[in-house]
DNA sequence: TCCAAAAAGCTAACGGTTAGTGTTACGGTC
DNA sequence: GACCGTAACACTAACCGTTAGCTTTTTGGA
C-alpha cells in the first residue's frame, strides 16, 4: 500500500484482487445464485482453499471495500477540523458514501444485492459493525463529552441515514430530512447546551 | 388460537412446538453449533424436511417468536389511544420487550444468541424486517402526516433503542437517554410545531 | 365410506465451508 | 550464494444446512 512491500506481497494482493474481480464479473452476467465458489475458483485459477483464505466468504466477494467504507466513516470523526462540530462531518461523509453507492456505474452492482437475501443479511451485518466502530471513534473524542450510550445511539443512526438514504428515491433529499433529526437527537445529549448549528431548519 | 381450530391444526402446532422446544433445548445443553440439524429432528422425532417445513432455518428454530414481535410492535402504533402521541406508546413497547429480553430466565439464550455469529446475524435482519413493518403502521397512521423518510427513520431508531438497550448494562436508564434523542428526532419532522412532550428533559 | 389435500416421511443430492496434508515460492540470515 | 522458516497456494475429502422429488400417512368433509 505505502511503497513497493515486497513481491510475496504484491503477489498475494493480485491474486486477491483477481479473484473479486472474476467473482463481481461472473456474478453479474450469470447472477450470483447461479456461480458458485467453485466456478469462481476456476475461472480464477486458484483454488477453493485459496479462495476462503482471502475471502471470508461467497457474500465478502461482493462486500470487497468493506475496510475502506469502515476506515472512511472513524476518519471523518477523528480528522476533523478542531472545531468542526460532529455532526456535519458525518453528514459530509455520508452524502459522499451515498453518492458513490448511487452513482451509475454502481447500479447493476446494487441490484444484484438487493435481489439476494444473502447478500441483503450480510449487508446489515456489516453496517452494525461500522456504526460500533464508529461509536467507538465518537466516545474516543475528548472534545465530545458523552455517554457510551449517546455515542453508540449515533452511530446508529448516522448508518440509518447511510442505508436509508440509500434506498430513497431522492438520496440527497432523503440525507436532508434524517439528518435533521439526528441533528435534533444529537443536541439534546450535549449537557452543556451545545448548538450545533440548524436544528429547526 | 381463536376456537379449538381442528384437530388438524392443533397437531401442527403441537409439531411445530415440539421441534422448537428440543431444539432450544439441545442448543443449550451443547451449544447452537455443536447440534445440528439432524440431531434436532431425530430428538424431535420428525423428519428433516417435515422440520423445514416449520422453520425456515435453523436460526429461526431460536427466534421463535418472531412473528409476535412484530405484531406487538405495530399494534403499539395502530391500536394506541386516539389522543395518545406516537412516541410514548412505542416506548412502552419497547421497554415491555426489552424487559422481556432481560429478565433472568432468558439471559442464557440471549448469551448464547450473543456469542453465534449467524445468529447474530439473523436476529439483524429480523430487526430490519421489524423496522419496515413499524414503519409502515406508521406511514398508515392518518393522525400523523410524515413523510416516508421520516417514518423510515422513525422506525429505524425505535428498533435501534431496542437493540441499543437490551445490550446495555442498566436498560432501563439507556432506553430513557436514547428515547429522549428519538423524542427530539420526532419533534423536528412535525409540520405542525407539534409538542410531543418533554424534549429537553 | 371414500376422496382430495395437508402433513409428514425418505432418499439423495447440491453448494458453501473447513480440516488435514502437502508443495512451492519468497524474504531474511549466515 | 546457500539455507531455513514461513506464508501462500493446492488437493482431497468431508461436514452441514438446505432443497428437490416422490411416497406414505393423516385428516376433514362430501
Amino acid at each position: 500500500m505505502t511503497v513497493p512491500p515486497g513481491r510475496r506481497e504484491r503477489k498475494k494482493a493480485a491474486t486477491r484482487q483477481k479473484i473479486a474481480d472474476t467473482a463481481l464479473r461472473l456474478f453479474l452476467e450469470r447472477g450470483y445464485d447461479a456461480v458458485g465458489i467453485r466456478d469462481v475458483a476456476a475461472e480464477a485459477d486458484v483454488a477453493v482453499t485459496t479462495l476462503f483464505s482471502h475471502f471470508a466468504s461467497k457474500e465478502a466477494l461482493v462486500f470487497e471495500q468493506d475496510d475502506d467504507f469502515e476506515q472512511r466513516l472513524t476518519q471523518a470523526v477523528t480528522d476533523r477540523a478542531p472545531d468542526e462540530p460532529l455532526i456535519p462531518a458525518l453528514r459530509r461523509e455520508i452524502q459522499s458514501l451515498v453518492r458513490h453507492c448511487t452513482a451509475d456505474g454502481a447500479t447493476p452492482i446494487w441490484r444484484m444485492i438487493d435481489e439476494s437475501p444473502a447478500l441483503r443479511e450480510y449487508e446489515e451485518s456489516m453496517r452494525l459493525r461500522h456504526a460500533e466502530s464508529l461509536a467507538k471513534a465518537i466516545a474516543a473524542d475528548p472534545d465530545l463529552s458523552q455517554t457510551t450510550t449517546a455515542s453508540r445511539t449515533i452511530a446508529r443512526f448516522v448508518i440509518d441515514a447511510y442505508s436509508l438514504a440509500r434506498e430513497a428515491p431522492d438520496p440527497d433529499a432523503a440525507l436532508d430530512e434524517i439528518f435533521r433529526m439526528i441533528e435534533a437527537a444529537w443536541a439534546v445529549t450535549c449537557p452543556s447546551g451545545n448548538f450545533t448549528g440548524t436544528v429547526g431548519q
